[in-house]
DNA sequence: CTGAAAGCGCTTACAG
DNA sequence: CTGAAAGCGCTTACAG
């Protein structure tokens, strides 16, 4: 019968008959020890299966070795928006090799959410990944009262506050070190991709490409938008046929159904996510339209549903796992004081597919 | 300028000209203090802005204040399961008001599941919730031997080895205190609602009913199917046309285009998820068959996507938010010490959409 | 009802 | 290279 009590580092440090600042030292590797003393300590701690309490460590060191997340979405955009799972897989990768871990809360209010940062900034997190930036984002000043080191994801320069404008981020001489405040940024570009989805459209021969956008109090959506608007005008086409929708399967059903009644109606729709493409086409193909034929559709974020749609979704890559990753490291660089102000990620790509053919012929 | 420092218990009881015990159990009200002293203290705490430090507390009471949920399955389908995102906000939903915090680990092999629950056994989390039984499921003895409070999430009795198969749950009396060292079980059935199902679409008229089912290794995926086998017995149709899928749209694709090219082929497919669903619904239209005039589909899980299809798509609400607070209630209590060996939750409901109805004549 | 003190299990200057 | 000691900021018996 084993003692069912933990073993400790007196308990390591008794059997291998060293100080527990030995030990300490020995597992941590921040100090040289020698080679039979490190032996001796690895055996002991190895019969004795230690490993350091978090907590006590926490205590000692004031780190938590977790940083924590906040998804302030509605319910039916959580459940169904494949960037968030995507995202928390690439940071994990990362930070389960930095034996760090991640605090994950979902939020149902701006309340709630202030809450939740201010728990965390009680000795629960080291810092903070933003998400979902905003026009006006609260957080940046709220991450700055608390203290929490913080990044931002952010879709272009202008909505990281990196060209002057402020939401926040603005730079501001600390005044022990004379260094910048300013949160780093990792960037993950939207403009270029929804460019390339309107350049493919055109050059197909569309010239009626109408627009379904997420909710413009995020920047991302608005950046959609505005690139959107850029490249159809690039084209000398009106780029007005834009209406507003808030990334659900049910508004990607109402705004289509508001399109497919214009007169004349657009041949083209680009949509600002997979699900509310998705909703679209089934909408479509309802109406008896033809995809491609009558009438191309496009997503973003490639979900796992687009490639195996019939005929496939043509959407937008974003390497959602890839940018989790990159902003997981940037975090931990910050937090080592190693911190580096923008961080550019390989953009979202395009990816055609079926759901993209030539206009009909409708003169 | 303030003192940039954070505030302590040692600066709120002086300031209170109290004792730090007297500040500790004023708040923690664990014991009575005189209103007088009540007030000075608050006043105190919030004129400092203190809360007590979450780390602290954690090494003098060995309570970390956090639980842990590690998600072990493939990027598409987490990517893609609404079931995830809401089983966790309504964890949060419930951990938030008790002050707690959730922890989460998505991992791609079962040595890093393992490393993980190792991490959490070094005074990360006071205790985990065991989603995805399998039939084999090597944690409940991982948590044992980790002695880690745990809770499993089940989609029948016989699923939680309560019926006397042992997957590792067993019974048994620790000799200390003669209790049971089974987990507590958190039932939420699945076969109810796919009889439901199968008797809608044999009520219907359909005799040659298909079933796309998850990945075998999920209890939840046998019962579905095992409850699609016997629906279909009481009916007396024939049970055996099942395709093993495995809950991604590439598996609902393919497993919908072999039953497709059966013949004769089936006139309504029961699938195990929505995903699987709604790839085989894209599927079939593209192949010019009507929905549901020549083929009735049915889903699970009613994600978002699916009541805003056209036709929308029949499917199963698993109320994930309710059992997800339910499972973070029960382990709640569990460590509090009020272990309620199974709680059984509201199963899930059918809800019917356009995809369903009659069978074509087809002889 | 309140205070002084010990203790939770680590890490990290400080001496040697 | 190693040890003795202080300290991280709480909570909780123990006295009174």
């Amino acid at each position: 019968m084993s003692s069912s009590r933990r073993a400790t580092i007196g308990d390591v440090a008794r059997r291998a008959g060293v100080s527990k600042a030995t030990v300490s030292l020995a597992c941590s590797g921040k100090r040289p020890v020698s080679e039979a003393t490190r032996q001796r300590v690895f055996e002991a701690a190895e019969h004795l299966e230690w490993t350091a309490s978090e907590s006590a460590r926490a205590l000692a060191t004031s780190r938590t070795a977790t940083i924590g997340l906040v998804l302030a979405r509605s319910p039916e955009v959580i459940s169904t928006d494949p960037f968030f799972p995507r995202f928390i897989a690439g940071c994990e990768s990362v930070l389960a090799e930095a034996g760090m871990g991640l605090l994950l809360s979902v939020v149902a209010t701006e309340e709630d959410e202030t809450a939740v940062y201010r728990r965390y900034a009680t000795g629960r997190v080291d810092g903070v990944i933003l998400l979902d930036v905003q026009t006006e984002d609260r957080r940046p000043a709220l991450m700055r009262e608390l203290g929490l080191p913080a990044v931002l994801l952010a879709p272009s320069p202008a909505a990281a506050g990196l060209d002057g404008a402020d939401f926040g981020n603005v730079r501001d001489k600390s005044e022990d070190e004379g260094e910048t405040t300013a949160f780093p940024v990792v960037l993950a570009e939207n403009a270029p991709a929804i460019r390339d989805l309107v350049n493919l459209l055109a050059e197909a021969g569309h010239r009626r490409i109408a627009h379904v956008s997420g909710p413009l109090r995020y920047v991302h959506a608005t950046e959609r938008r505005n690139a959107f608007e850029a490249a159809m005008l690039e084209h000398g086409l009106d780029p007005s046929l834009v209406v507003d929708g808030d990334f659900t399967a049910a508004s990607g059903r109402s705004c289509t159904l508001d399109l497919l009644d214009r007169e004349p109606r657009p041949t083209a729709i680009v949509y600002a996510n997979d699900v509310m493409a998705i909703a679209g086409l089934s909408l479509a193909r309802s109406r008896g339209l033809l995809i491609p034929e009558q009438l191309s559709l496009t997503g973003f974020d490639d979900s796992d549903l687009a490639a195996h749609l019939s005929p496939g979704l043509s959407s937008v890559s974003t390497r959602a796992d890839e940018v989790g990753a990159t902003t997981a490291r940037t975090l931990l660089g910050t937090l080592a004081g190693i911190a580096i102000p923008v961080t550019r990620v390989a953009g979202p790509t395009v990816i055609a597919r079926g759901s993209i053919g030539p206009p009909p012929d409708l003169d």
